[in-house]
DNA sequence: TATATTAATGGAAATCATTATCAATAAGGA
DNA sequence: TCCTTATTGATAATGATTTCCATTAATATA
């Protein structure tokens, strides 16, 4: 039986981290591991806490620094959603069936993913990107949009 | 000539917190003063120092909680560009002029305002907030839109 | 496979934006 | 003008994120 820690088979971001000189180390992996089993928006505390059940040495530190990267490279996405936390998320390619944005409920937090209208919303992005980019001369990697309200539970206790 | 504090003509605002029941005072007309004087994107902290300018007793707190309370009552919008620190503005109608959204660059912060596609922005919004509330009896009352990325300086600094 | 190099880690302390506490103050109605 | 109580501001507390630095471990190389 191999050893706990064992690499297993190569994942398909090694080597993204290989051709930037990254190590790819224990932490690392099971961080990733747990932003890829997980579909929601975890804080670093969340990720803290999950990557922490399957390997006890982590260090919080260690999780930020991380995500920190992850986010520089691209492979996650940071979000803040107002409560004073970032969240972070895999990031799966914008034509992906991933692709959604966030309805968020600014009483309780609740998020909620949606993927309505993405394909319209992509192509408006894409001709707003193209002309931005061209005006403000301004290269855009990423964007967000996001709607704020009351979610129905909320909603109905306001009545 | 009358007091240095003297509250001038009613501004638009008072209105609305006298039917709230808000007291109008001092600071709350300060606070408001230098967010409608202001065309940047300005963080608790830099309402604080230009409001000590004109007012040296305000403290701190009392902008935080200003702003709390504006952006509940839906005066001002509450921005976070991911640097760590809310950015507030003057919260003008959403089909007024002024309506716009923001480009903000990863490397060094610099947000440009966009008015460009606002009208089919707006439309797509429009459209997907209707289908959006119906689909998860969601009841939007906001949204944003950003794009992250480099801006001219910067893009060209990695060359 | 053993070793050297140095990136990466993790615990503790520091930072920094924002919030809570509470006695003093002042807005606005009577 | 006076009274009620919302509002204020100084201070302390909080909580997320960063910095520091000695230790550890991933990878290249012998």
């Amino acid at each position: 039986m191999p050893g706990r820690w064992c690499r297993g088979p190569a994942k398909w971001w090694h080597g993204e981290f290989r051709g930037c000189g990254y190590r790819i180390t224990i932490p690392r992996q099971i961080i990733l591991q747990v932003l890829d089993e997980s579909k929601e928006h975890l804080s670093a505390e969340d990720i803290y806490l999950k990557v922490h059940n399957i390997y006890p040495a982590i260090g919080l530190t260690t999780v930020y620094r991380t995500l920190d990267l992850l986010v520089n490279m691209g492979l996650i996405f940071k979000f803040d959603f107002g409560d004073g936390r970032a969240r972070y998320e895999l990031a799966r390619g914008a034509n992906e069936p991933y692709h959604h944005h966030h309805l968020i409920c600014t009483n309780c937090g609740r998020i909620i993913d949606y993927t309505d209208f993405v394909d319209e919303e992509l192509e408006l992005i894409k001709k707003t990107e193209k002309e931005l980019s061209k005006k403000y001369n301004f290269e855009i990697k990423n964007h967000t949009i996001q709607f704020y309200g009351l979610c129905d539970e909320c909603s109905d206790k306001e009545k």
